[in-house]
DNA sequence: TCTTTATCGCAACATTGTTGCGTTATTTTT
DNA sequence: AAAAATAACGCAACAATGTTGCGATAAAGA
């Protein structure tokens, strides 16, 4: 069975973005990191972290690509609103709010993406 | 003053998203298109749609970018969910569905992207 | 038809993401 | 504590996607 390991990359990166009030890119993870570690040991934590369902990946309206933990509640955990600056390019979990939509019943939902773009409170 | 030219590659590419009822990535469209013209002009005829509003720029989940025409409604045109399925890839407009939901008021609201993701019809 | 200039094609480059493979280091077992 | 097993890493190479500059082409109006 395979099982997690935990190295120094991986802690780092987690805490980088688990202590951002904002989602993290690729290449500002890279660039906060410094020489840590490679790009593509960057994208495999990334992507462990994503399986391992304590970080998620968030795509601005765009198609950039970002992520972050997000205060999990009950249940629809995945299932708010993301709020992304045009401005300054910061995403935000807006976890607090909880959209209300309906679609025609022959479709199956998995997972709901909400993104609101605009300007932020450092911005408007 | 600048005007805007048709062209037909650009009226092709127009007329292939026009027809589509899911929306169409840069790659499909130059598939569809075969040789007419060059990668680069297509980039560059969408971002000319995108800046004429006759089509608009889609993000999957993923961070794969779509285009789509959307049917215009009297206000919120943009404000309509988009269905993203997991199995054939395909985004579709749900231009009937409007989604409800709020944020904190210090927020200002530019844009909405809804998208759902799970099965379409075909592949539920 | 002629002139203007938006659009195009091509080449070159930038960014983002992926894959293979030999090496390193974490974890488990002895 | 040392050895064995293998998850994770670094590096190189590649693929996909998007951008920019510039000379050539072709729409649209005079």
């Amino acid at each position: 069975m395979k099982t997690t390991r935990s190295t120094t990359a991986k802690t780092a990166v987690y805490e980088l973005i688990m202590n951002s009030d904002v989602a993290l890119s690729h290449s500002e993870i890279q660039k906060l990191t410094g020489d840590l570690c490679d790009r593509v040991t960057i994208y495999r934590i990334l992507d462990r972290l994503v399986t391992e369902d304590v970080i998620h990946k968030i795509a601005t309206p765009d198609g950039l690509v970002k992520y972050a933990v997000c205060q999990k509640t009950e249940k629809h955990s995945h299932n708010h609103i993301h709020f992304s600056c045009e401005k300054c390019l910061s995403v935000t979990c807006l976890d607090t709010v909880e959209p209300i939509f309906e679609v025609p019943e022959n479709y199956t939902i998995k997972e709901v993406n909400f993104t609101v773009s605009g300007f932020c409170p450092n911005c408007s």
